[in-house]
DNA sequence: AATGAATGAGTATTCATTCAT
DNA sequence: GATGAATGAATACTCATTCAT
C-alpha cells in the first residue's frame, strides 16, 4: 500500500515520525520480533491500517530506522573531529563523540545492537560497521605511516577501536556501568588510544587535553 | 513430557545429543526463529513427537545449547591459562584462547551472540558476560597492584578486554577477517596485552613467547 | 486480539451473532471438543482468524453461550410466573415454563447440559444452578409457610423440583419421550405440584387450570 | 495390543484393577477428556506401556468402568428391595439404596454424572438409565394397577424417580447439602413416595418404617 | 488520510497408540 | 508381563498484511 515514492505534507512527515518513534522505542525494549504492528500503532496513537499508508513492511521500519542512526552516527563524529588534528586524536575524539551520542540515543542503539538484532538484520548491520570501519581505517593508516601507531595490520586496529567503542556504549546502555557518560567518553578516549599508540608518548601526546591523561 | 528429572540411559543421551547437535546447526544456520521443530527432527532424523521427549519448548533447547557453550568457553579459558603466569600473559592467554574456542565453534557462536529470542535469554547472556568479567576483573586487579597494568578502573579494563576478544570473534564469524585463526588469536593477544600494559616495556615482555611480539 | 472492552458496532454485534450462533449448532451437534474453530468460522461464512477479532478462546465462546442461556432461562421463568400466584401455582407456572424453554432450545441446551469442556465451566453450572435454586427456595418457603407445602427442608424440595424439572428437559432433548412438548411440561408442572403440596386438595386446587387436572 | 480374550491371571487381574481404579479416580476427579493415559498409570505406578496390555482403548476404560458401576447399583438395589412389598416400598427402598450407594460411590458415579460426561459417552449412559428405568417402570405400572400411584404415563413417572434419585447423589457429591448420608436418603424416600402416591394415606402407609413418617 | 474489520499462512505442542527390547 | 522410547495426526492461536468504507 505505502508508495515508497509517495510524498508527504508536513502533516504526514509527523505522522510518519511518529510512527518511527513509537517503533524504535518497542524494537529497543521488546526485541523486534516481539514488537507487533499493532503495539506500534498504538503506541503511536493511530489506528493499525495507517501503518501501511506510511511504510511498506514492519522489516522496512527496522532498516529506515537502522539507516537513520547510522547517518546522525556518522555526523556526529564528523561534527566532533578536526580535520588537522593528529591521527591518535582524532581517533580520541571520534570515539568519545560517539559514546557519547550512543549513550544520549542508547533507546534506539539498543535496536542495533548486535545482541539485539534479528537474524535478517545482521547483513545490514554488518554493512553499516564496515562503513565505519572504512572511516577509521583511513585515520589509523594515516597514523600508521606517521609512525604514531602500531605497525599492525589497519583494519584489525579499526575493528579494535570500533569494537571498544560499541561495547561500552552497550555496557554502558545496559546499565552496568556506574560512570557517568563524560567519565566513560573519556575513559572510551584513553582505551582507543593507548590501545593502538606506538608508544606511551606518543599516547600521552595525543591525551593532552583530555581529563585524564595517563 | 519432557521431565527435567528424567534419567536418560546411554542410548538417551546421544539421542538427546542428536537433537541438540541437529538444533545447533539450524539454528546457527537459519536463525532461531526461522527454524521449525519440524526441522530439527527431520535434521535429526527422527519424529516430530520425539523432540518433546527430550525437552520441554523450543526455548529450552536454546538455552541448553548456550549454557552448554557457556561452560566449555570457560573450561577451554580456564585450560588455556597458566595460574602462576603473569597477570598480562594470563589475560593474553586467556584472550587466545577464547578466540581460538569461538573460531573453532563458530557456528554455534553465531547463535548466542546474535539471536535475540526473548527478554530471558538476553538476561542469561548478560549474566554469562558478567562471569567472564569477573574471572577478567581478577587477573587486572592482580596486574595493576603489580603496577603492570595502566591504574584505571578494573572493571572497565576487563570489559574493554571482554570487547576486543568479543568482537573479533564476532568479525571472524561473519567472515570479514581474512586471517586465518592462529593469525587473529595472536593479534587479539596482542591488542589486548597492549591495550591494557602499563608501559611498553611491560608490553613487550608479556608478549614474549607469542609468534610475533611487538 | 480480541479485547473484552471492544465496542462493537451494530455489524459488529450481528458479525459476533453470526459466530456465536454456529458455534451453538456445531456445539449441540457434534460437541465442544469435536467442533474445531476452522468449522465455527466456515459455519459462520467468515475466514478463520476473524474469530479472534471477536473471541479470546474458544473456551470463551462456550461461556458466553451458557451465560446468554441461562439469562434467558431466567427471563423466561420469571415472565411466565405470576408473582400475585400461589406459591404452588408459581411452582408450576416456573416448571412449566422451564421445560418449555429448554425444549425449544434443545440443542443449546445439549451443550450445557452436557459438555464437560473443564474445571471453570463445571463450576460456572453449578452456580448457575445455585441461582435457580436460590430463586426456587423463596417461593417453597412461602409455601410451607402458608401450609400448602410439606415441612420438609426448603432447600431440598427446591433442589427435587430443579431435579424433576432438569431431567425431563434432558430426557426430552435425547428423545426418549414420545409426548409433545406441551403434554410434557403439564406433567412435569403437575409431577412437581404432586412432589411438594401438603396434601391431595392443595395440590388439586394448584392444578386449577392446567390441561389435566388430577 | 489387547486382546479382549485375553486370559488373565490373579496377579494380572489385580495390576487391571489397579489400573480402573487410578482411571476412575482421575476421570472423576478432572474428568474423562482432561486425564492423560499417563496419569492413569502413574497413579496406578506402571509405565505407560502396560496400559494396552490391559486395555484396547482410552474409551474401552471408561466403557468397562461405568458397565461395572451400573452393574453394581443394579445389584445393591436388588439386594435392598424386598420383592413382596408393596410397590411404593419397593420404589422408596430401591431409591434409598441407590442414593446411599452413590454416595458411597461417589468418585466413581462423578465420572457417569450426566454434566461429566463426554459427547462420546452420553449413548452409553443414555442406555445405562434406560435399564433403570424399565425396571422402576415394572414396579410402578404394578403401583398403578393396584391404585397405590398416580394414574399417569408409567414412563413418565418413571423418570421422575430417577431424576429425584439422580440429582440428589450429584447434589450430595458436589458436596452442596450439609444432610447427612442417612437423612438424604431418607429424604429422597420420603419425595419419592410423596411424588407418585396416589394419596395421603397411601403415601404414609409406605412410609412407615421409615425414619420420619409424615 | 484514517479506520478497523477481514484474511489466511504458519507452527508449537499434546497425546493416544505402537513397538523393540 | 513390563518398560519407555518413538510415532504422527490433529488443532488452537498469532500476526503481518489487505481492503472496503
Amino acid at each position: 500500500m505505502a508508495d515508497p515514492e509517495r510524498r508527504l505534507t508536513t502533516q504526514g512527515v509527523e505522522r510518519k515520525e511518529q510512527l518511527l518513534d513509537a517503533a524504535a522505542r518497542l524494537f529497543a525494549d521488546r526485541g523486534y520480533a516481539q514488537t507487533r504492528i499493532v503495539d506500534i500503532c498504538r503506541e503511536a496513537g493511530v489506528a493499525k491500517g495507517l501503518f501501511y499508508w506510511y511504510f511498506e513492511t514492519k522489516e522496512q521500519v527496522f532498516r529506515d530506522l537502522a539507516d537513520g542512526l547510522r547517518l546522525r552516527l556518522r555526523r556526529a563524529q564528523a561534527a566532533a573531529m578536526d580535520a588537522d588534528a593528529a591521527p591518535l586524536v582524532q581517533l580520541r575524539l571520534g570515539s568519545e563523540a560517539s559514546v557519547r551520542f550512543m549513550a544520549a540515543h542508547a533507546q534506539s542503539f539498543a535496536l542495533v545492537a548486535v545482541e539485539n538484532v534479528d537474524r535478517e538484520f545482521v547483513e545490514d548491520i554488518r554493512r553499516g560497521t564496515e562503513v565505519h570501519a572504512d572511516d577509521t581505517e583511513r585515520i589509523v593508516r594515516a597514523g600508521i605511516d606517521a609512525g604514531l601507531i602500531r605497525d599492525e595490520d589497519p583494519r584489525l586496529l579499526s575493528y579494535a577501536v570500533l569494537a571498544t567503542v560499541g561495547w561500552f556504549a552497550h555496557f554502558h546502555r545496559t546499565g552496568r556501568l556506574d560512570t557517568d557518560v563524560d567519565g566513560l567518553a573519556a575513559f572510551v578516549g584513553r582505551q582507543v588510544v593507548c590501545s593502538v599508540a606506538a608508544s606511551e608518548d606518543i599516547a600521552k601526546q595525543a591525551l593532552l587535553g583530555s581529563a585524564r591523561a595517563h
